[in-house]
DNA sequence: CATGGGATTGACT
DNA sequence: GTCAATCCCATGC
């Protein structure tokens, strides 16, 4: 990414991730659908402070902040706003791109919509696990890399995130409209 | 030191 | 639709 890309308002940085690709060693897929989180509103984890957990929140921006969820899954965040703010864009679904078959052994299915239409899927799906905690996305090894420029802008839609309890009300879910890859069903309004 | 709660998923009724 | 799995860590005693 460009510099500065991480370095700004939480919410353009999750809406300008989409369309834009992760990978990780040969497996790779073009996000589909992420969320906002800021250290201002209690659904985010940096919500309670600097603490052992919330250190990669709060660090330089363009990191991995991965963590475990529900003891099970491992979900990925790029780490956004200055060093000091802590806010993070939650990767929630990807559009397979590169090494379908190692991510078919590693997920145990092969319906292609289902590989990583989930921000525990995506992660299974890459071998992301939480080893890449607090890694730079610009040099890997999971890394983001720009969507091409002088295409078409993606068509977004805009919607309230999904699984939180605290602070439901915030339209901080980006999704690519039409997108069959996306997690949930696509949210009502779109919007450009 | 003990406890409780998840930014989820898959299996099952 | 319901529900359990499973573990890190924040919180409280």
């Amino acid at each position: 990414m460009r510099p500065g890309f991480y370095a700004r308002d939480v919410c353009t940085v999750a809406r300008e991730l989409i369309g834009c690709v992760v990978r990780h060693g040969d497996c790779s897929g073009v996000i589909v659908e992420t969320e906002a989180y800021h250290e201002s509103e209690p659904a985010c984890h940096a919500f309670a402070g600097l603490t052992a957990r919330t250190q990669t929140l709060f660090g330089p921006p363009g990191r991995a902040y991965v963590y475990r969820s529900y003891g099970i899954h491992a979900l990925l965040n790029a780490v956004a706003e200055p060093e000091g703010v802590g806010a993070a864009a939650l990767i929630r679904a990807l559009e397979p791109l590169d090494g379908l078959e190692l991510m078919r052994e590693r997920r145990g299915i092969s319906a292609i919509d289902q590989l990583c239409s989930g921000p525990g899927r995506l992660t299974q799906a890459l071998g992301i696990g939480l080893e890449h905690n607090g890694s730079d996305l610009e040099t890997g090894p999971v890394e983001i890399l720009p969507r091409r420029t002088g295409a078409p802008p993606p068509q977004l839609a805009r919607s309230r995130r999904i699984g939180i309890t605290k602070a439901i009300d915030h339209e901080w879910r980006y999704s690519l409209a039409d997108s069959r890859f996306v997690s949930r069903p696509r949210p009502l309004e779109a919007r450009s």
